[in-house]
DNA sequence: ATTATAAAACTAATGTCATTAGTTTTTGGC
DNA sequence: GCCAAAAACTAATGACATTAGTTTTATAAT
């Protein structure tokens, strides 16, 4: 019994490798514990079963998007941070594929922290939305559009739902422009 | 043993019944024999185990968009067509959730039955885009983008991924005017 | 240094599920 | 009435999650 001195972090960290590498549903305590040399009953040790382990998949992948989208929205304003957001969620998305679906599966009502780290992210999008004078409950409206948009897109690009070989990079690069002159156009119409 | 007098098509609308009410994944062989009366060896008499089963779902989910599609964009061009299309879309996604999730996952490569089942809804898609002057392969990102944004709304809503109490429909009706916008503006600009 | 305790690993066992093999019964066509 | 194929069955296997109970090791307190 040589004590592996396995903690919650690395446990994680092997985890989200393989779903990143394999997608999430090869994520089983079978497959991590062969992963990490372990037999599975001991993953209980860190983990409360495959929900909890499931749980801390989304806690990191919504942490780690958090950073990377602030990281992309620095400095930025108007349409950039519009774009910068975009682009920043499509390319994590790709980067981590088992995270993004891990962080995809809703928080339960009484789970706080999990809801407030998707709070978090959500906060960041409201952000990249100042200054086009939305107002009070259009904010959260439009957010919700936008978050529609990008989650749409990569899912459907994910899943293999655009058969046709035509460059998904250009049809994205419509996908913003389209919005960015749909929230414009909504902006005009608010102002009257 | 008294013979029960299965059919294919019944036992894919159990499964339909089972995935609506139930969600996809409680779509298993045991609780689908269970609800036949039947064990559970005895489906493979009808369907080649548990993928050949999803593949079945997604095939008349499919069947079915195509038709509420079609009827909703009877008679209907320009904003009509797009609004309709939306509003169908989102109905068929909230009155058969099981039977949406099941279209999701990608046909294989040679299954050229189900990838044109998929090929029939997206050309729905195409037709309900006539009329905005895109040209060539525009048409094409175009679906991909109204594609994109639909399936994103239906998604998150699905999976309670919009937390603040806040009416869903209001969103709905912003996304599409937003998107019905940009659509134009990028008709104006193809124009130049 | 010694020891007590808690953590981290383990083995064994159970239950659920999908799947395969092989068996029996029914039924429809002759 | 008979026979062949279809549709049901039982039995068995292997993957997985999970629980219970056991052993070992590290560490902290004496």
């Amino acid at each position: 019994m040589p004590r592996i001195g396995l903690d919650l972090p690395s446990l994680v960290h092997a985890a989200t490798e393989l779903a990143d590498t394999q997608g999430l549903e090869a994520v089983t305590l079978a497959t991590l514990a062969q992963r990490l040399q372990i037999r599975s009953p001991s993953l209980y040790n860190h983990v409360n079963g495959l929900p909890d382990l499931r749980r801390q998949l989304a806690l990191t992948g919504l942490a780690q998007m958090s950073e990377h989208f602030r990281h992309a929205l620095a400095d930025k304003s108007g349409d950039d941070a519009v774009r910068a957001f975009s682009y920043a969620y499509l390319s994590f998305a790709r980067a981590h594929p088992g995270l993004y679906e891990a962080v995809q599966r809703a928080a339960e009502p009484d789970d706080l922290l999990l809801q407030q780290a998707g709070n978090d992210v959500v906060q960041l999008a409201v952000n990249s939305l100042e200054g086009y004078g939305l107002r009070g409950d259009e904010v959260i409206h439009m957010v919700r559009v936008i978050r529609s948009v990008l989650h749409g897109f990569v899912s459907l690009e994910r899943q293999g739902g655009f058969g046709i070989p035509l460059d998904l990079d250009d049809t994205f690069r419509l996908l913003n422009q389209t919005f960015l002159e749909g929230l414009k156009a909504m902006q005009t119409k608010a102002r009257e």
